[in-house]
DNA sequence: AACTTGCTGTGGTCCTACCACAGTGAGGTC
DNA sequence: GACCTCACTGTGGTAGGACCACAGCAAGTT
């Protein structure tokens, strides 16, 4: 950024400044007050000093250490929460304050809905995304589920059986459904991006279901692709339920 | 605000308020500020009132508009900023201020870099969403990739060949190798999410190059790895260079 | 015609003050 | 002595005002 601020400044006298800057004199570094804040952070967390789980200083007592003022403190408080690296609480006492958390599923997720609202990313490329990432969840989660995992899925199956399901409740199995095996997937950053994408796409899909001629007919055959590839993970077969993955996914945007 | 008063007050008393809970007392519902001003932001792109390109309002009218101090404001525009929703600038006229954009590339990167700085997520889970994010890329880029993709590929693999060149060199020309399939996939989602996450990694891929015993082999190693890659993307054969991509990132990690 | 100058609107920063909240402990009440 | 009440303290949350740096624009000057 600092460069089209150079630029732009040396624009009226682009021949006349050219010497002074081969000369030397470089520009001014101007970063935000915020984003030096940041890297002190940032910094910290590298070196060791600071890992997930401690205490950040108090905003005041920050801002009074770095020398800058609360309000930059804040705005980049305010990132690190966007990236679902700090969770702030008010009051007193041990854990109150700001304390270095590690959640970054809802800050994907926001970050994913956002640019798809934007038609920054096309709802096509959001598909063949997740079929990618699903097909490596479904491989890893049939070497990987745990009893609690299959557990949980076949409560979700059960409920997506029932006839009488609304779109809405099948929806959130549904989403339920691929979460619980990204997570059984061991690997937490397939599943954090496996999350996001699915909960992104969570309205779309909802407004698909309900538009559907005969929601009862395709509820059915999604349930019965959930079964087969549930068979499949119990089963440990990692290939097959890959490929029924991508089936399923690809095949509920295909005919839609 | 009495009402959060009253709920802190029934907090030594839960027995008692479980039952006026019950009788449909629902909390009050207490979000920041900043993400009320976030939900009208979200809102407004929703409607299609705004979209990527448009100007926002000027900070101080955005305020007044919402009835929200400027610091609320500011906030918000740090998160939007965050998730690389927004670019700002000062100065007066049309292209001043704040403006929809959509780059969700730094973003990706920063939330990744600080949350494997964070131990949040192990680098054996970045390679493996990388494997399945850029057997994607291969296997896509394989039949999107067009002349001036091949011309950079081409221009990467030269500059690897060189005997002479040093680890920082080689390990920003295989980042832009990687980068360059990726975008050449013609799918911007996983085009950034690969792009990201190879950016994270950039400081520890190269520590490794750094600590090889020796450097050269295991840049022609590489090196030819990544002609096999492009020569499979050069004759189309997507399936065969996703499998030579996997084999590629898997057995540099593997071995070192 | 070309240059200079000041005005205006923008984000960037800081300061100060105050509010809401939650834990703590001193003090009073039973 | 056990319990409850309540003020105190440290935390983030919010607000308003002030000023700065910057970029464009328009009027004035040479």
């Amino acid at each position: 950024m600092s460069d089209q601020v150079s630029a732009g400044a040396l624009d009226d006298a682009v021949d006349a400044a050219d010497g002074v800057v081969d000369a030397g004199w470089a520009p001014v570094t101007k970063a935000r007050t915020y984003e030096l804040v940041l890297d002190r952070v940032e910094a910290q967390i590298t070196s060791g000093r600071l890992r997930a789980g401690d205490r950040l200083p108090a905003e005041r007592d920050l801002a009074a250490a770095l020398g800058v003022s609360r309000v930059a403190v804040r705005e980049a408080m305010r990132v690190l929460q966007a990236m679902g690296v700090i969770t702030q609480s008010t009051g007193s006492g041990r854990d109150a304050g700001t304390v270095l958390t590690a959640a970054p599923g809802e800050a994907l997720t926001r970050l994913v809905r956002m640019h798809v609202l934007l038609a920054s990313v096309g709802t096509a490329d959001v598909v063949r995304a997740r079929i990618a990432l699903e097909r490596e969840s479904a491989r890893l989660a049939a070497t990987h589920a745990r009893e609690s995992d299959h557990a949980l899925l076949t409560e979700h199956l059960a409920v997506m059986d029932d006839p009488d399901c609304s779109p809405e409740t099948f929806n959130d199995r549904d989403t339920d459904f691929h979460v619980t095996i990204a997570h059984a997937s061991g690997n937490r950053l397939v599943a954090e991006m496996t999350t996001a994408l699915r909960n992104a796409m969570r309205a779309t899909l909802l407004e698909r279901l309900q538009g559907e001629d005969d929601f009862r007919a395709v509820a059915a055959r999604l349930a019965r692709e959930h079964h087969e590839i549930h068979e499949a993970l119990l089963a440990g077969e990692g290939a097959r339920a890959a490929d029924l993955v991508e089936a399923h996914i690809e095949g509920f945007y295909a005919r839609h």
